[in-house]
DNA sequence: CACGATATTTCAGTATGCTGAACTAAATTG
DNA sequence: CAATTTAGTTCAGCATACTGAAATATCGTG
């Protein structure tokens, strides 16, 4: 009886993440940018300020501005890189994020427990679906411009 | 083997359902704080500018700018309140949001085809509790400041 | 080892959106 | 029906973050 579609779930899912990362952000201080850089960053492991700068289309010089923010909430390392010391080595620090979501993550820790490993599964299954829908949707609209 | 918290597949849909949020909103010329101002109204049915402003946490003053992108944007129409002429009635453009996002209904839509209607309500119902646990966080988030 | 290329920062200029206060219009009250 | 209150808009001032260009530091190369 409770589908999927019903009510705009997906809207209002949608909506409810929006305001929880707008909240987190409030928090630390970092823009929505900011988080999605962040996002980029754990996802590469690390990443050079230019690198960074491509991948969330912006200029080197509004690069400076995200780290400084992610590294004064801490959330960030900027490291000279060895090899090549023009280059920064833009590392996540390890948890901090959590820390910022670790009310979350219980509570879905405690959310999850609620379903069989089998249903566990299918929820896994469409959240990956949905990201990977979510990048294309978003990718079409960003190529619109 | 696909288990709801593997690999942060949470962080990773909130990332993504942020971009594309981001995405909409360029392309739509409205701002995060639009959108949010948007799902208010039509949460609502219809609002007045002065209970908007307290429902998002803007000045009147503020508010105004908001009404005026999304009107401008067709997503939101102001008129006059009959009954007390000083008032606005500020509602949604029927379909015009839908309109945006058509894309992604469609491929949500023929992502929900791949499930049973059993699975169907599993994932709806996840989304329902996930919803109300990023409400509740955010809540607590806001409540700190 | 000098010269051009590359990585990042700094900075001035610009755009956007918010606040707070003054203003306009309409309702309510005595 | 004048005085007060309420709703929304306008506007000046402020904060933030971006761009584009110049400056700085380091690398690779002939």
């Amino acid at each position: 009886m409770t589908g999927v579609e019903d009510r705009d779930a997906g809207r209002e899912l949608s909506t409810a993440v929006v305001a929880f990362h707008e909240a987190v952000g409030a928090t630390l201080g970092v823009t929505a940018v900011d988080q999605r850089a962040l996002a980029v960053i754990m996802g590469a492991g690390s990443v050079s300020a230019g690198e960074l700068a491509k991948e969330i289309g912006l200029t080197p010089g509004a690069v400076t501005g995200v780290v400084d923010r992610l590294a004064r909430a801490g959330l960030a390392r900027r490291e000279p890189d060895p090899e090549d010391r023009r280059r920064l080595v833009i590392t996540a620090v390890p948890g901090a994020f959590g820390d910022a979501f670790s009310g979350l993550a219980e509570a879905m820790a405690g959310l999850t427990e609620r379903y069989t490993p089998a249903e566990q599964a299918v929820i896994g299954d469409w959240v990956t679906r949905t990201i990977a829908v979510l990048r294309e949707q978003t990718r079409i609209l960003n190529e619109r411009r």
